[in-house]
DNA sequence: CTGAAAGCGCTTACAG
DNA sequence: CTGAAAGCGCTTACAG
């Protein structure tokens, strides 16, 4: 049906291993041949059949991303930067969604092995068994784990992309601090999530380096809106001093400026705010929300050139543990403490 | 390196054929032989090179994608739908984000022509030039324009999915006539938009059939948050009657919400406000966002089985134009004009 | 029910 | 510089 190297070769009269290595920019082909079998192949209007290619080559020039759910911006910000990268490199992208099912993640993992892509990002590998784990890191496909620090991989073989959370929790510390706040809130997640985890680690650090006597009143929840709304409703009925508080994500902050305004209060006039990730909706509200901006895209983007160069090395590959930069963006949700330099 | 069919074949002493019957399910093999193949196949932890498959049987198993930026929660949404249809028919979806560059369009469509995928859902066919449209609909893999009505297609051989936009606005007008409103704002984009334009048709048509009485007031501009705050703004100034307004989209409707609360009024008490598109942030914002619900996830979904249907089709398949239902979600943006019925 | 052969569309040593 | 051959890992008529 489409037309093959054989129907060029017939066309030119030559064998299709001259037109293959025409076509390949392959070197020792005389000038004119080379020209001919271009000509034709552009007036047949050929396409090169890459299941072919990949075939006898071994790599199918594709790359794939299995995450939760495309739909958190998170995750389209982190796509966007991985195909970008792959597109630069010539790649594609398959876009696989897991929920963080198990069965869903198991699925994908093998459907890809069998299409035999050269590498995958991934969120989580919580779904897969131990053994399959272990087929994973020896199937020799480079795999990078997303936003999971280096001390989450139990299993040698995979490679890592986290942003630098302990240092944004200290930039967010340090900020509120250099600003006079001498008792703050911080509301965070679980202790079982690694990042956020991470986060309070380094705001502790920054308020006993930055000011002995700046205080820290760490509170636990959801780390959704709901949850943030919550626990700053605690924080304002038991804490009076309070004038500021870093949320662990911004969707915490967001449910925190919400409970402050009902409260009859306002940021950041009675107490400042700052949130982490720097979602969209931060330049949206009113004030705009001061946060950490945690570099998603860029995340996508290192994690495929890891995988690019894994998939270059071979086998003589090792795992590469990548910590992405963070920095403070100053809006409009915290304020100087008067009186204080 | 991997195991193959082969591998297996000298396993059990039988030919490779055989092996290959066995594991595809195929009839005509004897019990006792197939059990045995299957028993090594799993023993050896044998994966099928879909490649080598694919170049045979001509198919992939993969169709595509291509739109403009995932990052778009539109698009988002879209795609999450495509690639659940896709998966629950075991298929793998590429991403390929374009940013409307004629450039990466036309790569991407070749690339993806080249690697043989079955089917390509795409939001734009406009980066490519004549020629290349009409290579696309020759080469025989089944294209659907994505949230593009069927009118939008010139070529033969496309199909689109779209959603019912003029009863969008049908039901915009008809909701907002009923809840008493005389004089109604509407704030729209470019007449070149499609969409926009039905579901500014459809708006005027309720507000004849359903309140000879009722008049509105159209204005063009930017669709986004800022063009809406800018349209409410001069609507603010200029007309002093009106009690609501339809926004063609949500991103304007936020942008009006906003110049309204600036201008001192409340939502709904002194304007209404309906949107269309129904996303995230309508449920966060206060008051929540009374909208047109547009199912997206579902449109991505409608898609992949039309592209499914046609790729079994084959050469007789004919183009399928799909229209998507959309419904009122009535939230708190809104509000009776009392007095009236 | 099973084997041997041909072929899918390429690439890549190997000769010449 | 070019051709002939072998092979990548499968499937699928064709015999038997």
């Amino acid at each position: 049906m489409s037309v093959t190297l054989k129907d060029i070769a017939r066309e030119c009269g030559v064998d299709v291993s001259t037109v293959s290595r025409c076509l390949s920019g392959f070197n020792g082909v005389h000038k004119s041949t080379r020209a001919k079998v271009v000509a034709v192949a552009a007036r047949l209007n050929y396409r090169p059949n890459r299941l072919a290619m990949g075939l006898v080559t071994g790599k199918s020039r594709t790359l794939a991303m299995i995450i939760s759910d495309i739909r958190n911006p998170f995750f389209a910000d982190l796509a966007r930067g991985a195909e970008d990268a792959a597109f630069a490199a010539g790649y594609e992208l398959v876009l696989c969604n897991s929920d963080l099912n198990p069965s869903k993640e198991s699925f994908y993992v093998h459907s890809l092995l069998e299409k035999r892509v050269e590498g995958i990002l991934m969120n989580s590998v919580s779904g897969l068994s131990h053994e399959e784990q272990e087929e994973l890191s020896q199937s020799g496909v480079p795999i990078v784990l997303l936003n999971r620090p280096a001390s989450s991989v139990r299993l040698r073989g995979f490679s890592t992309v986290v942003s630098d959370n302990s240092t944004g929790g200290f930039i967010a510390g340090k900020y509120l601090a250099d600003l006079g706040h001498r008792v703050i809130g911080h509301l965070t997640g679980s202790v079982q999530h690694g990042n956020l985890r991470d986060r309070t680690q380094g705001f502790r650090k920054a308020l006993q380096e930055t000011d002995a006597q700046a205080t820290s009143i760490v509170i636990h929840g959801r780390h959704s809106i709901e949850g943030g709304y919550n626990m700053m409703q605690r924080l304002l009925r038991e804490q009076k001093g309070m004038t500021a508080v870093f949320a662990g994500n911004d969707a915490m902050a967001f449910g925190a400026i919400r409970a402050i305004f009902e409260a009859g209060q306002r940021v950041p006039d009675d107490i400042s705010v700052i949130g982490f990730d720097d979602v969209e909706l931060g330049t949206i509200i009113r004030p705009p929300l001061t946060t950490i901006h945690h570099p998603k895209y860029e995340m996508g983007r290192a994690a495929v050139e890891v995988l690019l160069q894994h998939s270059a090395q071979g086998e003589a590959a090792t795992p590469e543990h990548r910590m992405m930069e963070v920095k403070l963006v100053e809006r409009k949700s915290c304020r100087r403490i008067t009186g204080v330099k």
